[in-house]
DNA sequence: ACCTATTTATAATT
DNA sequence: TAATTATAAATAGGT
């Protein structure tokens, strides 16, 4: 599109290919927008010039769409990368509170409020009854998982008493109190469980 | 560039949408390759469909071109901390049922449509979702947790087993050091446990 | 930066 | 779903 037409390689002239760069990075990242929302969906575009200046056009935030990649691709979570997809879910989940926001007023001069009312409430404690399970379940696998730890490290505290004593009738120093501290510490942490 | 001018906005015809995002889908990531190539820059580009497709575009892979982009913004790896991580998402989830609750309070003298039952409904359910996905992703966490855990004591034992050996053997002092590492492995369980 | 002849992309239609 | 075509939009080369 223009006065002549261009042949796909890197344009040589410095000049003309800093000048394209420039219109066309536009050209682009106008085009990634009208994507995303004519068709409503999620465009991340990242583009760096030679000198290794950033554009960027993203749909949400680009933490996320990358994230949705990496997600995409099974890509693991080491890192950022629960934080970045939960960011997007926790969007989502926004998303559809402003959408009955925005609804409201579809609800206004109309019959059945019970029922609907019923639904908000049954949701809302739906969602806190999630919560709470969530709570309750973790305090008990953690609780049961610190227990056993408790337990093991009782045992090889022992055993290393045990070592400990055969080290000195060897003429061998090994002091393994600690061990104690750590089962404190462990004991501790089980009972401060949940805020 | 069409027979006739486009609003920017979402198409509300289905069809209409998914034929214009197949169409302009390629321009675009013609467009993307056509810059990176003429201009000699890195492009990467993502998009998702609404049905969670997706598709790609990248100068180099995609993996170097986002690593870039986080150097360019000053997103290290560094790692958000389980805590900070929970705190957030929680606090969230807690304003989403605040905002129920007061939703709650804005219906309570009007009436529902039918057509808002629906809707309520779908977010209901779309909820529940959000809830299971949150219930697994915190399992999955836990369980990794636990699971490194797990292998810490399983080489603690080792070395225990080895220790003893040595000293039976020759009487060598004990390197108790990895036990620290299970202290610390148990206190960052401690800590993500807050949430 | 702006202009504009042309090419390119694409909306509507078949 | 894949072509066709009329038109809008992008842009190459020039000022």
């Amino acid at each position: 599109m223009g006065r002549g037409k261009v042949q796909l390689v890197r344009i040589e002239n410095t000049t003309n290919r800093q000048i394209t760069f420039s219109k066309r990075r536009n050209g682009l990242l106008k085009k990634a927008c009208e994507l995303s929302i004519l068709c409503e969906v999620d465009v991340g575009l990242l583009i760096f010039s030679a000198s290794g200046k950033s554009y960027q056009f993203s749909s949400q935030d680009m933490g996320s769409v990358i994230s949705r990649y990496r997600h995409a691709k099974g890509i693991g979570n080491s890192c950022v990368t629960p934080a970045e997809y939960w960011t997007t879910e926790i969007k989502n989940l926004k998303k559809m509170i402003e959408s009955l926001e925005n609804r409201k007023r579809h609800f206004a001069g109309d019959e059945l409020q019970s029922m609907g009312i019923k639904d908000l409430k049954q949701l809302e404690s739906q969602m806190k009854m999630g919560l709470d399970k969530i709570r309750s379940w973790k305090r008990k696998i953690i609780f049961e998982q610190i227990n056993q730890l408790k337990r093991q490290l009782k045992e090889l505290q022992e055993e290393n008493n045990n070592l400990h004593r055969k080290s000195i009738d060897r003429g061998i120093n090994c002091d393994v109190s600690f061990l104690f501290q750590i089962a404190t510490g462990v004991r501790e942490m089980g009972i401060q469980d949940e805020a």
